[in-house]
DNA sequence: ATACGAAGTGGGAAAAGGTGGGAAATAATA
DNA sequence: TATTATTTCCCACCTTTTCCCACTTCGTAT
């Protein structure tokens, strides 16, 4: 399971190493995605093949006869990029990808469970101090839902 | 079962030592994640599965997909930490959980049941203290209102 | 009182992780 | 085709982490 928070440097050739910690359960190639929120994801190809077929026929739908569903299908599919991991455990951020989160210098990456996520460092800072306050009301809410 | 408080140093390397009391019960590796009330969750493995479980996906949503879900799995998630219990019973704890609760120096280890909390020092005197006064009055009320 | 063992603390050496940069390979442009 | 730019691969450095050992303290038993 992918869990956690580190800090690492995106260089000037938009590499960035994956924790050390996450490595094995990557493996050799990923899919980085944009995402809602200001971030991206890093998909393991085992939980890419099963995020893509949901967005694409869940439920026996084919999704293009929903509007919403196309248009979010594009966000996700179209501006997704599968990249190798390096012999070092490193990938390369598209560029494209990388200036939709305004990434420069410091990358945070968040394990979330199946995911990781990357942030711009401020940008997650000020998202942390601001889940915070809502962090108690959140947990109220894990505590109840059975 | 855990239970009882101990004192212990938290060293310039963020080492913890886990009270010889709870180590047979804690194993080789546990999950530190934050928690409410300005202190730290040490779970058991056995116990992070089940906090975990229901955190991600089962009943085969993309859980990514509802915006509450995904703030509250970066908070928990995103914030823990397995680590491993080293030969002579230490923990490391990261750094940004260690700053969240002001960690330095001396950490009061807490035994509550299923799952080991960490407290800074002086958080746990004011707490203990307050609670304390409130045990009496919170008494009062159950006893009288049922 | 002394000896012994268990628990907690600290520090040094070795290993691993992360970063940066240069050379080789590939692609792009004129 | 020649030249330049870009990407990929590999190596080397430095910092951080991990591992291991030793010291100290405290409680217990002889």
């Amino acid at each position: 399971m992918l869990i956690g928070e580190y800090i690492h440097t995106i260089d000037e050739k938009n590499r960035v190493s994956l924790p050390a910690k996450f490595r094995k359960e990557m493996g050799k190639r990923v899919v980085i995605a944009p995402a809602p929120d200001q971030c991206l994801f890093i998909f393991t190809m085992k939980e890419w093949t099963k995020v893509s077929s949901r967005l694409t026929d869940h439920n026996n739908e084919l999704s293009f006869l929903k509007s919403d569903k196309r248009s979010f299908n594009r966000f996700m599919l179209g501006r997704a990029s599968d990249v190798e991991v390096d012999s070092i455990g490193r990938i390369l951020v598209p560029d494209f990808l990388k200036n939709r989160i305004g990434l420069k210098n410091k990358a945070v990456l968040v394990g979330v469970g199946d995911r990781v996520e990357i942030w711009n460092d401020k940008t997650w800072q000020e998202y942390k101090e601001e889940g915070e306050k809502m962090a108690e009301s959140l947990a109220e809410k894990l505590g109840s839902d059975k």
